[in-house]
DNA sequence: GTGGTTTCGCTACGGGTCGTAGCGTAATGG
DNA sequence: CCATTACGCTACGACCCGTAGCGAAACCAC
């Protein structure tokens, strides 16, 4: 997770790994206190109690730390075997709010997407450490309703990824709309209905 | 659009309109050429011809002017009347997916949706000039479509209103999610595979 | 006209953050 | 012991912020 493994040297003295956990703590505590516009390194540099210039050996600057930082958050995602689909689906989409529930998510996400529009090598960092490391969940249960016989085997592979992604769209997408465009919450009931509207449709059966 | 009407003093000079106009156009250009994090008040009172003090005269910061300039973008949506309730998302998603796709309005929105999460104020003025006055073409549409017999009438008013606040967090959450974050093209084919799972479900007839 | 009021353009300023350079010191391996 | 790298600290120029102060311009009421 650091900002670069820069072929560590088997000479001279090694980084402190403390420092780097030590940061990035220090990293989402600012984002807490301040929000992304009022973060600056040097009080993070501060807080995490190292020098504002060790900051800078590690991280080119505050998107890639903040990246890091929130990336962390969405680890411990997982999706749990309820035995229909609309039930896996309920449990993966509350696990997914309650973590963008957390003012540091709040805070720190939507501001480094909304750099990574002009800046390609931190729109693949955010791809690698946080979007493509929770598209599994959508394979997975994918492929475990399609061996409950809840989805029709996908035909052409091609087109299975493309549904995949869609699929990751509506429901990443849904989620952080509700949450820090609509400032609702995603709870419950509103999961319910979400997840209901997504298996079956507009017109479904209510 | 302004960003305060003051209670205009029926005496003393009158604030310029052509000004406005000219401030909120040169934001737009800033935010194409040099993106949110690197736009300056200076650089767009320079690019607008006027002084860096009458800009802060008429908007309290960076936050409060992007939206107003972004928010004009927004307002050429229009719901055309396609027959089905199908062709009719097809077509407002497509205008949707294109504003989007717009550098000004990649660069702003979700910055400014970001400020808005630490910023009350902020965001209930993204509400009003940007969400709130896009969802009536969900209530439009829904009404077009309970017309047409292709989506049951409502029956809890409450429920209703909630159903469209859910549609409109989908509908607008995909298009912004796949747009910024997945970095890929909301085109005809991928809308035509989002509205026929946004109307059929998952497991809906192909 | 004349006077009162508000906006405008311009300049200047203190304050804060950025990102880097330089230096001496600490920690590792050969 | 020595080379190498990381670390803490200080200092620095550069940039932007947001505001104050000024004289001039534009409008209205009289």
């Amino acid at each position: 997770m650091q900002s670069r493994t820069p072929a560590p040297r088997a000479t001279g003295r090694p980084r402190s790994a403390a420092a780097d956990a030590a940061i990035l703590a220090a990293t989402r505590e600012a984002l807490v206190e301040l929000g992304w516009s009022k973060l600056t390194l040097g009080d993070v540099a501060t807080r995490a109690g190292v020098a504002k210039t060790t900051l800078y050996r590690r991280w080119a600057g505050k998107n890639e730390l903040v990246v890091d930082a929130v990336a962390e958050l969405f680890d411990e995602l997982r999706l749990p075997d309820r035995g229909t689909l609309a039930a896996d689906i309920e449990g993966v989409v509350l696990q997914f709010a309650a973590i963008l529930a957390r003012p540091e998510a709040k805070s720190g996400l939507m501001a480094v997407v909304a750099e990574s529009i002009r800046d390609d090598a931190l729109r693949e960092r955010i791809r690698e450490s946080i979007v493509d490391r929770q598209k599994r969940l959508v394979l997975e249960g994918r492929a475990r309703a399609q061996a409950r016989g809840e989805l029709p085997p996908e035909t052409d592979p091609l087109e299975a990824t493309r549904t995949v992604d869609l699929i990751f769209d509506m429901v990443a997408g849904a989620v952080v709309h509700r949450t820090l465009v609509s400032a609702e919450p995603a709870d419950e009931e509103w999961v319910r209905n979400f997840t209901q509207v997504l298996l079956t449709g507009l017109a479904g059966t209510p």
